[in-house]
DNA sequence: CTGTTAGCGCTTTCAA
DNA sequence: TTGAAAGCGCTAACAG
């Protein structure tokens, strides 16, 4: 491959003349300029930039640690970050950490041995031993989604004990007072948080909690949620609804539903947390509370191009609302047949 | 940061013998060995890959590139990709092209200035001129999805013009006798080879294929299926069935029938290709010939890891087989009302 | 086994 | 404006 050597050689100037052309510097002549720009394209010389970075120190490289891009959520936040890193000329390198610390460890290790500029993490677990080490490292952190116990850093994420407290208010409206709450682990801020907004809604209600209705998971997935609702169905106080606090979650607690002949809505109401995936504008199900989150990979962006103009100013929390959908997993209680006599939602809301 | 002159120092030994700690050559006394991995450790020590890339003329990194991370087909895709390349001790960077040929060209850009080892791409279009020039530099690329026009390159993909004449044989089957396709640009290979499927089934089964009934679009994507089905419904002549060339064409259809007051399956039924999306698993709709993703992306990695391994062997081509999955889109013809009286696909097929 | 040395391809003073 | 020279951090002969 060419090198600025030949390019200089060809072109009858310095390397230093060269590098000076290819950036755009602007102490060289009109003339030199053009000439070198013209052996340049004939040559489709293409610079190292393995090789800039080493001097510059600086990668324009961001990479991004999420649970698993298969999930519509994290997808979508992908998007969002992949979008606004293209616009501000950045790279983007990413890993799954399926809920798994180690995986996330080995990840972080080589993004860091690749010199990223920045991270964007939505963190497998609180205990941050693996992110202390970045930012002893004053690499720039932008955490989303799930915030770690209170590390001064940027983060972005939505309104979970609020997002929370409205749907199962919502289920109390619809005359429920059995709702199961089958969740992630709670060492998962959000988790600890739709908990919390899970209790609040209660509470104002005047209802009281009961605790054998709470059920968690370590990984928030199909499985978990699958398992969760059948080990809920042997309980001798069967709920009326179920939130769970994910869409994978309520995916699975379907599953069983569905096992347990059990039919959503008319034997069981069922709500979550995020969007089951993209096809909701098509055949929309559950009634959820979805996040923002093309907006959140975005804003993780910015913070971080921020971060990197300026190490030193005061990190910034954005915590953005979530929208409510109602569609077809909730009825009302007690009523002889299905979903039916319930106005649905517009299916085509979400548009 | 520290560097292996640190280290170096630190140990009372030749950066040389640092080098080959880290890199586990084996020509270091044990004794050496473990001093110097103790200062490592102490040191929290991270090499620079940069600087090694330099050198060594490798990245360990893999790009990708993919029309929208968004569509299911394409995260599972990545997925397998992901996962495949992390087994191999390689990082992913991907861009996403939005069908956009200069998008393309600068990812294209990028990627190569940052030196990747190979690339996995799902071409904008079969003009091959973005493509060619990586060629050209002998960088391994191996091509998904779609072919492009007859270059020397590893591809793997699946078999687009069976998996098209088998679902439209399944409509025809069923009574049908107009169907329509709507579809993706002709420029692009897998939406050709769908047609070509979507011929043969009907000339097989002695039916003239109409070009009336065939609607192209630029892009793939909802809005596309969208437009041509308004078009489409406008037709003197209006099929009985639509055969969507993708998942998010078919998402457009719906909509442009639901607009229309045209219930599915009973007023018109509809087929696709590709999964709508990963809650096919909970909430499948549309009948459709699903191909294994997952596996292409980890067969793309195989294959650029053998060829890197060596260079000049011939090109493979990976031709896998879709699956049919019936669902609740598809109805027989003329039947005094939709899809009950049709047999169901078992919505969970898929799980 | 260990160290010296010469780069990898580029940027950045510094002096001209 | 231009160029010479000194690295960035690491690897890979080569000699010992």
């Amino acid at each position: 491959m060419a090198t600025i050597y030949d390019i200089a050689k060809k072109a009858g100037v310095s390397i230093t003349t060269v590098s000076r052309v290819i950036n755009n510097h602007p102490y060289v002549q009109e003339e030199t300029r053009q000439r070198v720009k013209q052996i340049l394209a004939e040559t489709n010389f293409i610079p190292n930039s393995n090789a800039s970075s080493l001097v510059r120190k600086t990668t324009n490289t961001l990479a991004v640690m999420i649970p698993d891009i298969t999930n519509n959520f994290f997808t979508t936040l992908l998007r969002g970050i992949e979008d606004k890193a293209n616009e501000n000329g950045f790279a983007v390198i990413f890993g799954n950490t399926d809920e798994n610390s180690s995986k996330e460890y080995s990840y972080l290790q080589t993004f860091m041995e690749r010199r990223v500029d920045g991270l964007i993490i939505d963190a497998v677990l609180e205990e941050s031993k693996n992110l202390k080490s970045i930012i002893k490292r004053e690499i720039p952190v932008v955490l989303i989604d799930r915030q770690v116990n209170d590390l001064p850093i940027d983060y972005v994420g939505s309104n979970n004990s609020k997002g929370a407290e409205d749907i199962v208010h919502y289920l109390i409206e619809l005359g429920h007072r059995q709702i199961a709450l089958v969740s992630g682990a709670p060492e998962i801020s959000v988790y600890r948080q739709r908990l919390e907004g899970y209790k609040t809604a209660q509470q104002k209600a005047g209802l009281t909690v009961d605790p054998k209705l709470i059920f968690w998971g370590e990984k928030p997935n199909q499985e978990t949620g699958y398992r969760l609702t059948k080990k809920l169905l042997q309980n001798p106080l069967r709920p009326t609804a179920i939130f769970a606090a994910n869409n994978f979650l309520a995916i699975g607690a379907f599953r069983a539903l569905h096992e347990a002949h059990l039919e959503v809505p008319k034997d069981m109401s069922v709500v979550c947390f995020d969007a089951a995936d993209t096809d909701a504008t098509l055949n929309p199900f559950f009634t959820s509370m979805v996040q923002p989150s093309h907006t959140i990979g975005e804003m993780a962006v910015e913070l971080l191009m921020r971060r990197l103009k300026n190490k030193k100013s005061a990190p910034t929390k954005v915590i953005l609302e979530p929208q409510f959908f109602r569609r077809e997993s909730t009825a009302k209680v007690e009523m002889e047949r299905g979903g039916e006599s319930v106005e649905k939602g517009n299916p085509y809301a979400g548009l």
